[in-house]
DNA sequence: TCATAGATTAGAATTATTCTAAACTAGTTG
DNA sequence: CAACTAGTTTAGAATAATTCTAATCTATGA
């Protein structure tokens, strides 16, 4: 979901996700999806609506990231123990991620290259190949 | 700490890592260092010791995980939102992981490349680049 | 054997996340 | 537009992994 800039174009791609454009989903659509690609927490985003005056429950912000995973909108991304991450940033691409301020930071996908992956076992196939880069104060 | 297989041997690590040597501590290294490598969450290891005859709270399963992480004889694995691993094998390798059945497998550092790894953003250092090959029935 | 710093533990607390079930609303139908 | 209803939101309860508390134990050196 690269360009949902405008707020008709949010309702078109919600529908066609089979979700309604209810009044919730369409402005946290408009957070998530306006300018640039972003890495939220479901409590990072609860308070980015609060502060931006949008009034939705912490429960519906788990939800419509979770509807937004399922539509393709966002991706997790497996990084810390304590919270999960959902990034903007569906295409394939790789994180830096700077473990004392918990913060995701891109390497686009044709910047990085893993090579020498094993076959996968017996039975199994690759899902996806992720590749984190924790960075720290020196 | 690859081959932790002698109780004897065991004490002495402990102790040269500032832990005594106690019966929960010796027990549960007993559990872990003997034999291959392995992946162990919390939970895992607590019922492990359970069926192995092993008198050890919940509480001290994690304490002990920490300090033996702290140590440098165990290092966490992120994988998973839900539950911590921890990972016997504190050389340079990397994983898959079988989402379904929370399997964690092993492949070797030497297999394995990352190129093109982006210098890191001013003021930080690499600290490790994790690796996660996720596999799915097809 | 004693003293004591360090360790263990039951149970309470915390925290992220999910669930429940009641109130609400978008979209359809008449 | 009014009525209907399936889908949505939400407060608050529930869950589950993990951590904390503070009371009881134990390894160890004197
Ligand atoms: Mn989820
Ligand atoms: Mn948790
Ligand atoms: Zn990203
Ligand atoms: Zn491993």
């Amino acid at each position: 979901m690269a360009q949902m800039e405008r707020r008709p174009d949010i309702a078109v791609r919600l529908k066609a996700a089979g979700l309604r454009p209810t009044r919730q989903r369409t402005q946290l659509a408009g957070l998530l999806f306006t300018g640039h690609d972003r890495h939220v927490t479901a409590e990072s985003l609860a308070e980015e609506s609060a502060r931006a005056g949008i009034k939705v429950s912490l429960a519906t912000v788990y939800n419509t990231l979770h509807q937004f995973e399922a539509a393709g909108f966002l991706r997790q991304v497996v990084v810390d123990a304590a919270r999960s991450y959902f990034d903007t940033n569906t295409g394939d691409h790789q994180h830096f991620f700077v473990e004392d301020e918990g913060l995701l930071i891109d390497i686009p996908g044709e910047q990085i290259r893993v090579s020498g992956v094993p076959e996968a076992p017996a039975g199994l196939a690759v899902d996806r190949v992720d590749v984190v880069v924790r960075v720290k104060r020196p």
